[in-house]
DNA sequence: CGACGTTATGTATTCGTTTACATTGATTGT
DNA sequence: ACAATCAATGTAAACGAATACATAACGTCG
């Protein structure tokens, strides 16, 4: 009977001693030729990673961020993948990411803001070596957890108005206003709003107080029937908008926080046979397809998207890697008119 | 001059050693509590508890890899997020497997299957214990490469026919074949397909094919002509219609290979003025929301989006906790019509 | 009553890197 | 020609947990 088997260490991961065997170096230098190339000689550099590539070897991660307690990675977390907008920033920033080679450990938190936490107690345990969130209120304990552990992060999707936290964002308050204001311009005085819950989303909830200022502004109060909260799904959205026109003194104009719920409100006119504009106008916020490819097309905001996601990997690789940064950035937004809107109704 | 810092010590990220020493015991038991609780004494138990909550004690998950050769994260590579279907399918990955302890690690290729094997590598580095990937067609070397280092890994969205590789999809042929029978039986003789391109796209392959063979079977034949290709996105596949209106012998239905390529189709017939359906039938596949709130709605095959994020991770554990598991997948597709496909017009 | 399990715990090695420090020649300035 | 500097490399000690093995305490059974 035969103990060995037929194909000794055939399996057997090489690891930077056999390298360092092969190039007839120590393990000191092949780990310098990968991480510090300029302190090694060109010859020597060549030979090892000569060796590197005939043994087709590859650093074993772990061992790397336990000595020198970088990861290479940066944890994403994310309220939910089901509205397509994080998932495209989510996109944004892991290409921009990879680019420096770092990866991106995701995690959804839907919404619950203590499930984030353990989401993030959770990635901080996988030596993940830097944060993004989305909004910028969050459970203090996060903050804390980030700062005892010294794991830089950035918030997105807003900019933190206390300037105590790091973020990249626009400013959501102003969309809706300059949206709300563009209504008002076209004689709308009775208004509808669609908003998401506010519990743990403060980009709803500034959303909401842009629509409330403005209206505010142009001297119209705004019924809190008026003012109905759904999921961001369509099915949700749709039931809100029955109710809101259910009321007795309906509006001319509903707006919506953002355009799943925007297309939702959409649906719920159609079944009901308004026409849109003319017995309703709608508006959304993000200029997403969904939106944009509505008849007729949903006017609304278009917000950057990717700029944040960009934005936010930059900052991210410049801390990590020591270098200066801008920690607030505010991006730019822009009203996109569409179908969608347009003067009231003459019989009201 | 004083030199020791004013809080020494204060923001050292407790270890093992530290919660041992306030409990009372070895290292050894502390790491038997977490990982093997059966094997430690009640009131041991209770002190070391007691001791890691009080310290906030967070295992060190590179040190833990290290040694356990585990790192409890599992490894997405799909081909793009712009398109929200891989965003939600990666959504129920997470999902389920954050319920078993497990992390999910993003990656995108961009439909390039030689940057897929160089993430694969990145992340095998990374210490990822398993993966999942879109499609059955990957380079050779990743196999070999997932191979080498014993990585358990699962193929979605579609099913391997040669059942080499475990998988967990549908059958795409089948779907637009249900579906181009579907319009031969409204009377069309005249077909339309906008593909996503082919190339490192096992999906689209299926899914034109499965439209070649029910076309053949009902004895009609595909002009080459009225096969266009485009990228998926709404302005490429809008492209792609013009291409395929502007051709002598017009088609009366297109088959699109995804719901994004059949909107973008929707938009180039209404902006040439053509009726849906009256004019021109198209069909879509993904049942989305984008195809649903169309006007009229888009007609299309709903596909197991979920379901795959779902058994993908169900397998993945089991596997990883070697636990019995089905390696072949083939979830159900379900036939949505909707207004967009009719009758072909009577003047042809 | 002593050999033998059993159970709970401690001791000490190991995982594969990075890196502070030591060492070796070679080069330079005086 | 000799000390001082420098560049290139080696040596060996971490990093923080998991675990094979050793050990101790405590029945149990023939």
């Amino acid at each position: 009977m035969m103990d060995s088997p037929p194909f000794p260490e055939s399996r057997a991961r090489p690891a930077a001693k056999d390298v360092a065997l092969l190039a007839g170096v120590s393990t000191a230098t092949v780990s310098r030729t990968l991480n510090n190339p300029g302190q090694v000689d060109q010859e020597t550099l060549r030979r090892v990673r000569d060796a590197v590539t005939k043994l087709r070897y590859v650093p074993h991660g772990a061992a790397r961020s336990l000595r020198s307690q970088r990861s290479k990675m940066v944890g994403a977390i994310v309220p939910s993948f089901d509205y397509a907008l994080y998932a495209r920033t989510t996109s944004a920033l892991q290409q921009r990411l990879s680019e420096h080679g770092y990866s991106v450990v995701l995690a959804e938190h839907h919404y619950d803001l203590g499930a984030e936490l353990r989401m993030a107690r959770q990635l901080v345990q996988h030596a993940v070596d830097a944060f993004v969130f989305v909004g910028v209120d969050h459970d203090p304990g996060l903050f804390s957890l980030l700062e005892d552990y010294g794991r830089p992060y950035v918030l997105t999707w807003g900019v933190d108005p206390m300037r105590r936290h790091p973020s990249v964002g626009f400013d959501n308050r102003a969309a809706t206003s300059e949206l709300t204001r563009y209504l008002l311009g076209l004689g709308h005085r009775r208004f509808g709003v669609i908003s998401a819950h506010l519990d743990g989303n403060d980009r709803a909830r500034e959303r909401c107080a842009g629509i409330r200022t403005a209206l505010a502004d142009g001297g119209v109060v705004l019924e809190p029937d008026c003012v109905q909260n759904a999921r961001i799904t369509l099915a949700s959205a749709q039931q809100a908008m029955e109710r809101i026109l259910a009321l007795p003194q309906r509006p001319t104009a509903v707006l919506a926080t953002n355009d799943v719920l925007a297309v939702g409100a959409m649906l719920a006119c159609r079944q009901a046979g308004l026409r849109i504009p003319e017995d309703m106008s709608i508006t959304g916020v993000d200029n997403t397809d969904l939106g944009a490819t509505q008849t007729p097309g949903l006017t609304s905001v278009r917000t950057p998207i990717v700029e944040i996601g960009h934005a936010a990997a930059d900052q991210l690789v410049a801390r990590l890697e020591a270098q200066s940064f801008s920690a607030f950035q505010s991006l730019e937004f822009e009203l996109v008119i569409r179908g969608s809107t347009g003067a009231p109704p003459d019989d009201t």
